[in-house]
DNA sequence: TGCATTTATTGAACTTGTTCAATGCTTTTC
DNA sequence: GAAAAGCATTGAACAAGTTCAATAAATGCA
């Protein structure tokens, strides 16, 4: 389990096998079962997690009680509410296990243990945070600029894992509702 | 000039008065007129810059040929396409100044110096990086859940130097045309 | 297995936002 | 300082997406 968090690590940067040794002690594997969650609203995030199994959705609910979907992580994706967790403020967001998941999590001190003693990590987390970056901002003009037909046929493409959610789901992360997301499944169906 | 930028770092981390002094040195001072473009669509952005003095619009153009504004870099912003910045992609955005401004730049090869020598500036990096992170979230968020006229009100308490802006900038950066902001506008005035 | 609950589909009426076109108002620009 | 170009406003017709309600299908649970 710790071995897919070498793994994704290794994606990223060029580190010691010591380094690594070290600083992936200092994570511990926890398992959630489907329907727990890692994090509710007003809770302060204590963890950043790697997934290495299994599938979250974490979701904001806006003042009108409706859910917004920020992203769906599976295997290989990071969890964490960076906000609450650097800047130990409650959350606004939930985080929710869609199946049974294993997950390597790092508390906060222990993450500012790596930061001051490895600088390699910090450099791991810049370069995590710049490509997360790059993708947010690819969302906010996909969602500016293109219907939700187009929303839509992006998300299906780019979520393989999207068999397992519900039109709920998928709506929410498209900010429409779920009638519409099954109207635009029709649509499609019929040949456009 | 070099001074704004001191300023502006010294509010994310401290650092030595040399370290300071040595980092910024790497910058130069760039001026650049209205309506000149810092990076167009295509190119490979060389800098990475913060706004001294001024306003740039950084936005896309879909293939409908509708602009998408990304974000207004006003005076104590960073400006740059990050993605083509560390990964030397062809850019797919454009920076374009609104007004006569002043941007302090570092290119590529002294940044990654900056990195290689002072651990400090990565730190400064993956905290801002963390931050605009962070806002990225509120905005897909805003842009989910609110309507138009929600996110107009936001936009021009968020933005104080709305003023300047045309309804055309204010429509791309909410995603909507220029006529509903006019509307919007008219809605408001009328006493809701 | 069977019952209860959630999820998906569909339609009709509605709301939000777009498109296009016409008109007046500001800026540029020479 | 006049002509041209761009910008803002408004209305009417339209398209995209919502809401509500009714029904069917799938899933969870005892």
């Amino acid at each position: 389990m710790i071995e897919a968090l070498k793994q994704n690590i290794a994606k990223h940067i060029s580190i010691s096998d010591k380094e690594m040794e070290e600083f992936c002690s200092l994570f511990k594997p926890k398992l959630v079962k489907k329907k727990d969650y890692l994090l509710r609203e007003g809770e302060i995030c204590s963890f950043e997690g790697l997934v290495a199994e299994g599938l979250f959705r974490v979701y904001h609910i806006d003042r009108n009680g409706i859910e917004q979907v920020l992203y769906f992580a599976t295997t290989d994706w990071w969890v964490t509410d960076i906000d609450s967790f650097t800047n130990g403020k409650p959350s606004s967001l939930f985080i929710e296990a869609l199946e049974d998941s294993k997950v390597c999590v790092i508390n906060k001190a222990d993450k500012d243990f790596a930061y001051e003693h490895y600088p390699k990590i910090e450099k791991l987390f810049r370069i995590m945070t710049q490509k997360t970056h790059v993708a947010l901002q690819r969302r906010i003009i996909d969602n500016l600029s293109k219907t939700a037909d187009e929303r839509y046929l992006d998300f299906i493409q780019k979520y393989p894992h999207h068999q397992s959610l519900s039109n709920k789901q998928i709506a929410a992360y498209l900010g429409i509702t779920h009638e519409f997301v099954s109207k635009i499944r029709k649509k499609l169906s019929q040949g456009k």
